[in-house]
DNA sequence: CCCAATCCTGACCGTATGGTCAAGATGAGA
DNA sequence: TCTCATCTTGACCATACGGTCAGGATTGGG
């Protein structure tokens, strides 16, 4: 518990404000959904004053735009190895892996951006209006790239996209649903490698992915 | 508008406004969740005055816990196919089938079943360590015994059961996102066929399903 | 060292919400 | 027809919640 007396500066007080209250809402609107989450059950799990939290984001509605962009984010950067691949076996294969390792490492965003497309996506229609059409259709042409080349069955690319989401953010979504069918306890490092192997098996057998 | 001018029964009476309310709840628990939604407005949508629903469920905890008890029973029902099927073909293209239906069919069932399975299942997680543990594994013993009989891949059953609630309850819970995707508009008779078709061949093909 | 900017917080406020109640209306059975 | 059980509802209440604010503490720059 020794620790570097320094006070810090009051950027780095911001920062590390913001970064514990983000953490905490991230967890607090997984968990009760944006209706049940109260601004006070955020702001002990932060420890901070309520008002202290509102100093910094000054409102709920705010503090969860902000929530749910940063996931946002994150859910499209697991697509990078997406693109550079060769074919749907490294491609599709690495993209299962990115983001099974998402569902593991980050379940409550994942929780908290299923809970904002559920309801409409009342802050975010306009990024998937904009952005997440782009990405949609980049990704389907790669798909359809592989296809016309042979590397892959002729399959409607939207749905195999829709797939990879379901099943991949189905292990952080329903992770407790998951978790009691395992008697009760979380999934082990093995079980969680068994997942990812049996999940990229099936889809890449099932798509005729063919090797380069 | 002409009517039979008939007054309902009390029986009746219980029966409709019961059905009414659980309607309105189902849907309004889907679209704001659990917290966000109000009696006010499920009273609304049902057309009846807010104290006269309190008369027939007395908090909205248990207006909450019926509306989930019964879509559990419909989750169950889609069973039904799985079991009299001769092999995994069959089988498990009658369930892909009789869940994607589900999916069509009652969005708002699945959306708020999902939302309370996120929200770590606070009224049936003794359903969830009950029922849904014996069902899961009498298919996992269903599917096993295809494997044995050499009728699909030795995969492992957990993993695919899995792979199949996730895929056919995204076009449900994800509805909205899929939509936007679509430009806007919900899935045609003809892409929710072409969706059907595409996840029955991915999964059939991906787990070397053999017709009998 | 001083002053301005930023940060912190207990106390407070208006509103919305879940739930109650008492009194009346309506149908069922004798 | 009379009586009882069931159904209906406007008015009401206590509470919890999101958000405000005034004033104090702390840091930074000159």
């Amino acid at each position: 518990m020794v620790q570097s007396a320094r006070p810090l500066s009051k950027k780095e007080i911001r920062q590390e404000n913001e970064r514990l209250i983000l953490d905490a809402a991230e967890k607090v609107f997984a968990e009760a959904g944006f209706g049940g989450a109260t601004v006070q059950l955020i702001a002990d799990l932060a420890g901070l004053p309520k008002a202290n939290l509102h100093y910094y984001f000054p409102t709920k509605e705010a503090l969860y735009r902000q929530v749910v962009q940063n996931i946002f984010q994150d859910w499209l950067k697991a697509a990078d190895t997406f693109d550079a691949a060769p074919g749907p076996v490294e491609g599709i294969g690495a993209y299962i892996d990115a983001k099974m390792e998402i569902s593991r490492r980050h379940p409550a965003g994942s929780k908290v951006w299923a809970s904002e497309v559920m309801h409409r996506a009342p802050v975010i229609q306009d990024y998937l209006e904009t952005t997440l059409v782009e990405w949609t259709e980049d990704r389907m042409r790669v798909i359809q790239r592989w296809i016309d080349d042979g590397k892959m069955d002729p399959i409607d690319p939207r749905h195999l996209l829709y797939m990879l989401w379901a099943t991949t953010q189905h292990y952080a979504d329903f992770g407790h649903q998951i978790e009691t069918l395992n008697g009760g306890k979380p999934l082990s490092e093995d079980q969680w490698e068994a997942a990812k192997a049996s999940v990229k098996s099936i889809i890449l057998k099932g798509i005729g992915a063919r090797e380069a």
